[in-house]
DNA sequence: ATCCTCCCCTAC
DNA sequence: TAAGGTAGGGGAGGAT
């Protein structure tokens, strides 16, 4: 009610004055979009959950198709099958350990990791008893168990019962998978009175023995071999042995394990008659041998395991001094080493032999130039630890996202203070409605009360962004991923993302190349990644959702959470465009849903801007919004409404729900005997407290009702950095490990610097080859099946300060290497991890004010605290770095540029691109003044830098990407070349030398042709040259992008369109109710021109209404305040130009008439107010 | 109860 | 050959 409003601007609203800015004009400019540009696709808005398309293939995920595999396991099983009372019928076929099993499982801390890892990505795999592990292959299982064409196998295991326990390699599913589909029968549960039965084990601790000992207990390698073989070998050859305490090894071994075990079970009756159950029904199976000799020692055919009984982190560096990389065998190698040729069913063999040592990385190894390139042995020397970072994908996941978060909470504040400090903006917007509302982030909702939580994400993101300069390949199955897998036959590359057509032959994100290669053929093309367009593109996603969110939440790169309430209730109260494209039939249609609208609306916004389709889930709470984006996907929306929301839950497994993974889902089925939504509404609250903990049970209990009570999160502070490596891990000796380390703690601290952070507690985790596992592990260089350590401890300057200091934090975490006394040898990954971080306010900012108003107080903060124009001079800052180029940066980057600047100095490298006056600015344009930094100079930094930045939309001029893109060209010497370019001269024509350099060469050639091209157009005084032309385009894309900050005009349209002569002449009716987006704010420019233009044209042949006029200027010159930032000026002088633009077309000769005269009139009015205020706070006049 | 420490788990 | 990172929620169990 009580919004600031501008000047003296009245609150009542004539119908004569122009209603700047009203929410209307949304629908408006939908209304265009859909007749106009929009024609092109097949947009149908209304019908809400209408897909565009049905989902061209099952998948696996689907409860549907999970229900198919089982039928068909069911019958592939025949007699043989899992005894009914295992699980529910109709349920998942997990096989896991019975919780209630007191030796289910003893691995401590152990990490392992499936053969090639892929089988399960490690991800997969959880904990299943309390802090234990047993990690089981889950991801494929129906699949794999329903293949048809384990059918024809020899039923080699008939009238066997088995046992599988602990950590068993290939993961116990797959060797339950395989003597299943061989007639065996696999027991979940250990029975205590005589069953006989094999126990199929990697090891045998002493307590198991003892709990084993009137069992055959046997490796897995028994299993392998006579699957391969097919027929039955003898098992003794494969008989375990026992193997010391090594449960002493974690921190917590078996105690805990059988301290909490009976707890456990006194919990749960149920399942000890279940139990009871099985007994009987197991009791008639084989009875016959029940030897299996107390003292099994031994017998081993195939080389007598090394296991070596690691009771604690035996340090057997000296026992192998000769060649620590000679590919060791594995305790217990199936005699039969070759093979790996992977075939249909026995498909699963390139990981089953796993437990062989992988020989290709081992013979690498051996060479020393090619371990010095290809690993972590001298730590960062050969830029491995930065080369790493720079090619891990899963490294720039985690960035972006925090990145994003940043810049998300960047944008909000700025909204929120253009809202509430400076009003201006939000005047403008908000000023004719008689009711104008406070944006309070909190979205007050008008209409219904509903809450429209929109989850938007990218079709196989990688995929799409490789595909935008790759349109051959489209339609094709591809993925991304590093190698090109040309010759190799199973490389073991991660796919980061499949596009749907391979996904329709069973290929997934994570999986490997070389298994997805069995699965498509030759036909499988790969993308290589290329980091800086998913940077881009998700800018251009975020940009675009801005304009439509009350609230936004990253998610990650490709992912965000909308609240788009008031997007949707504005599109509600301004129904009338559906008329548009009479050729619809929508007679019949469903009433029409607004919020599906918009959602094509976003989808369509962010085609223009990326060529990249989204998927956007739309429901009333976060988690219902997460579900139907799934049902929504590829390429489509899914309203999912509260009326069928439990037909919508029930048939899902809770899996599918968003946070609940393998260890949830695992308890849930042990404790309920199900997993299926529909059928675990029956139980209370209590219980699932009970078993998941008091948040989580309660979590999991809302969520089977599509309750979900989080609201979309705000950026809080970071509470922990770190940085680990747990690929190419490889040391032969101690100072290899500690180099490396000690660079990984400087990379940490490098990490902190950049966001001026400090932290006074070092954790370091390192990963420890499993005794049992193979030397090398099926995954080229990865970590294997490992065992975890961490250690912590307090790091800081003498007075308990934090500190961020590389040294310190080097010797620190070698000093706890040391302390860990582990062999470097069986070293497979390290990390490091810091917390306690203050960074905040204390010393932090101690030379450049507090965060709360980053631009005034950092200006005030740098050298020149003066307001006169001196400050504004290209070296006034000591970093060389324009102060309000910087001050309008988010105060992270300002800190990390500034961070970056002091680290590059000190390193004494060769002149910093920013430091250089002369090079300073990103686009040093000729025709700025000389000596003055006026405000067309400032806004050159932030032009667009090459042209692939355009193609994803001029979103690439916001400062947002600028400041995201931050300072990477400062890193670059100006001498240096980019292929056949100077780092100089691409600076000169604007172009984002980082950019540049990983484009293809032919690409860079045309670049360098269009960007000189643009130059040569700006240096010859520009002037909009079609400018109907233009102000077609900008409409179209109208508040899609979200830009509008670039000079060129020319640029700013990209393709062509049809002339959009007719410009909306009657602003639609005002709407009290209707709000405009909060953060709109943030990327309001396009509106505003927008707005400006409906101004013009709603007066007819008429001049401007006073009232308006001075609304505008007020607006305009507000946006010259120092609190909005360079942004504000930016805008303004945009505003400028485009009004210009407008009266330059509709009164081509000025004073042709009176209403003429009074718009260029009013126009200069304008400029002489925004240019003196522009003097008196930025220190220099406007410059047009 | 509530906090703290040390993990596990989850997601992309 | 390949680049299996990381922040933050929260549970378990001990200290207060
Ligand atoms: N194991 C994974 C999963 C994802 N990603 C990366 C690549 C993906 O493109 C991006 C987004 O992940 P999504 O889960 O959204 O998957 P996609 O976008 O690829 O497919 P879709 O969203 O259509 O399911 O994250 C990855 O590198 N490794
Ligand atoms: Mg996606």
């Amino acid at each position: 009610m009580s919004r600031p409003n501008l000047g003296k601007s009245s609150q009542d609203d004539p119908p004569s004055s122009f209603p700047v800015s009203s929410p209307t004009f949304w629908a408006e400019a939908a209304k265009l979009d859909i007749g106009d540009g929009g024609a092109g696709h097949n947009g149908q808005p209304s019908a809400k959950r209408r897909r565009l398309s049905p989902p061209p293939l099952s998948l696996p995920r689907s409860p549907l198709a999970r229900m198919e595999q089982l039928e068909e396991l069911a019958a592939l099983q025949g007699p043989s099958g899992i005894p009914e009372r295992e699980r529910s019928p109709g349920t998942t076929l997990s096989y896991l350990p019975n919780r209630a099993d007191p030796f289910a499982d003893l691995s401590s801390h152990s990490y392992l990791a499936g053969a090639e890892y892929a089988p399960n990505k490690f991800g997969d795999i959880g904990d299943y008893m309390r802090k234990k592990e047993i990690k089981v292959q889950t991801q494929n299982r129906d699949i794999a168990l329903a293949d048809p064409a384990a059918a024809n196998l020899p039923q080699i295991f008939k009238d066997l019962s088995f046992y599988i326990n602990g950590n068993t390699h290939p993961p116990m599913e797959e060797i339950r998978k395989m003597i299943l589909q061989r007639g065996g029968e696999v027991r979940p549960v250990l029975r205590s009175k005589g069953m006989v039965k094999y126990i199929i084990a990697p090891m045998l601790t002493q307590m198991k023995f003892k709990q084993f000992v009137n069992y055959k207990v046997v490796r897995e390698g028994w299993i392998l071999e006579s699957c391969k073989e097919g027929k039955l070998l003898d098992w003794t050859r494969w008989k375990l042995a026992v193997q010391g305490g090594w449960e002493e090894e974690g921190r917590k071994g078996l105690e805990g394990f059988f301290k909490g075990e009976p707890t456990q079970r006194a919990k749960r009756e149920r399942e000890e008659e279940e139990e009871e159950e099985e007994e009987e029904e197991v009791e008639e199976r084989s009875a016959k041998q029940v030897d299996m000799p107390g003292s099994t020692k031994v017998t081993s055919p195939p080389p007598a395991p090394v296991v070596s009984s690691s009771t604690k982190l035996a340090t057997p560096s000296k026992l192998q001094p000769v060649d620590p990389f000679a590919s060791r065998q594995s305790p217990v190698k199936p005699p039969t080493p070759k093979k790996e040729t992977p075939k249909r069913a026995e498909t699963q063999w390139e990981f089953y032999a796993s437990k062989e040592s992988n020989e290709d990385a081992a013979r690498l190894l051996k060479d020393q130039e090619w371990r010095l390139k290809n690993t972590a042995e001298r730590g960062n020397e050969g830029g491995f630890i930065d080369g790493y970072y720079q090619n891990s994908r899963l490294h720039h996941l985690s960035t972006w996202k925090t990145e994003l978060r940043v810049l998300v909470a960047t944008a909000q504040r700025q909204s929120e203070e253009n809202s509430l400090a400076a009003p201006a903006p939000t005047t403008l917007s908000h000023l004719s409605l008689s009711t104008s509302v406070l944006p309070t982030r909190a979205a007050p909702v008008v209409g219904t009360g509903q809450k429209y939580i929109f989850h938007v994400d990218f079709d196989c993101f990688f995929v799409s962004c490789g595909l935008a300069t790759r349109p051959h390949l489209c339609g094709k199955p591809s993925v991304v991923c590093h190698s090109t897998g040309g010759r190799m036959e199973g490389s073991t590359s991660e796919i980061a993302s499949a596009s749907y057509e391979a996904r329709a032959k069973g290929v997934k994100n994570g999986m490997s190349l070389g298994r997805a290669r069995t699965l498509v053929g030759e036909d499988l093309l790969t993308i290589p990644y290329e980091f800086e367009t998913y940077k881009k593109y998700s800018l251009a996603f975020y940009t675009v959702l801005m304009g439509y969110a009350d609230e936004l939440q990253a998610v990650s790169v490709d992912e965000a959470l909308i609240d788009a309430t008031s997007a949707v209730a504005a599109r509600e109260a301004a129904p009338e465009e559906a008329d548009e494209d009479g050729a619809e039939k929508r007679i019949p249609k469903r009433p029409r849903d607004a919020a599906v609208e918009i959602a094509q609306k976003i989808r369509d916004d962010i085609r223009k801007e990326t060529g990249c389709e989204v998927s956007i889930g739309i429901s009333h709470n976060v988690f219902l919004s997460k579900l139907a984006t799934r049902r929504a996907k590829p390429a489509g929306v899914y309203h999912l409404t509260t009326a069928e929301i439990p037909t919508f839950l029930a048939p899902l497994d809770v899996e599918d729900f968003p946070s609940v993974g393998y260890s949830i889902k695992s308890k849930i089925e042990e404790k309920f005997g199900t997993t299926i939504a529909g059928e675990l509404m029956e139980h209370p609250k209590g219980a699932f407290r009970g078993v998941l903990g008091p948040k989580t049970g309660e979590m999991v209990w809302g969520y089977l009702r599509g309750m979900d009570d989080r609201k979309l999160e705000p950026h809080k502070e970071r509470k922990s950095i770190s940085a680990e490596m747990n690929y190419g891990i490889r040391f032969r000796n101690d100072e290899q490990a500690e180099i490396c380390v000690r660079d990984l703690a400087a990379e940490v601290a490098k990490r902190m610097k950049q966001v001026n952070a400090k932290g006074r507690l070092l954790t370091l985790k390192i990963m420890k080859r499993h005794p049992e596992a193979p030397i090398e592990p099926p995954k080229f260089l990865g970590h294997g099946w490992c065992e975890t350590f961490n250690k912590s401890s307090s790091v800081g300057t003498k007075g308990g300060g934090s500190t961020d200091d590389p040294e310190i934090l080097g010797v620190e975490a070698v000093k706890l290497l040391r302390t860990l006394g582990l062999d470097p040898v069986e070293l497979r990954g390290v990390g490091i991890q810091m917390t306690k971080l203050d960074g905040e306010k204390a010393e932090r900012e101690a030379g450049q004010g507090a965060e709360r108003e980053p631009p005034p107080i950092s200006r005030s903060a740098l050298p020149n605290a003066s307001a006169g124009p001196s400050r504004l001079a290209p070296a006034a800052s000591s970093d060389g770095i324009d102060p309000d180029f910087l001050a309008a940066l988010p105060e992270d980057l300002q800190r990390e540029i500034r961070a970056e600047h002091a680290r590059a100095r000190a390193a004494k490298k060769a002149p910093l691109i920013p430091v250089k006056p002369t090079l300073a600015p990103a686009k040093p344009l000729p025709r700025a003044a000389p000596g003055r930094h006026s405000a067309a100079h400032i806004s050159k930094q932030l032009r667009p830098k090459t042209k692939t930045q355009m193609k994803a939309g001029q979103i690439a001029d916001l400062a947002l990407y600028s400041a995201w893109n931050k300072a990477k060209a400062g890193e670059l010497d100006p001498t240096s070349k980019i292929g056949l370019y100077f780092v100089k001269d691409l600076c000169e024509l604007g172009i984002d030398p980082t950019v540049f350099s990983e484009l293809p060469s032919d690409m860079q050639k045309e670049v360098i042709t269009e960007e000189r091209r643009k130059q040569r157009q700006r240096l010859a005084l520009h002037r909009p040259a079609d400018t109907s032309r233009i102000r077609a385009k900008e409409r179209e894309a109208d508040k899609s992008k979200g830009l509008g900050l670039g000079f060129d005009r020319a640029s700013t349209s990209p393709r062509g369109s049809r002339a959009g002569s007719l410009p909306v002449t009657r602003p639609a009716v005002v709407r009290p109710e209707s709000r405009r987006p909060a953060m709109l704010n943030a990327t309001k420019l396009p509106d505003v021109l927008d707005t400006i233009t409906k101004w013009v044209d709603s007066r007819g042949g008429k001049g401007p209404a006073e009232r308006d006029a001075k609304k505008v200027e007020a607006y305009l010159v507000k946006l010259m305040e120092p609190g909005v930032g360079l942004g504000g000026v930016e805008a303004a002088i945009e505003c400028l130009k485009w009004l210009k633009v407008i009266l330059g077309e509709r009164w081509k000769d000025e004073a042709d008439r009176k209403a003429g005269k009074e718009w260029w009139d009013t126009w200069r009015r304008f400029l002489g107010s925004v240019s003196k205020r522009c003097e008196e706070t930025m220190g220099a006049p406007i410059r047009l």
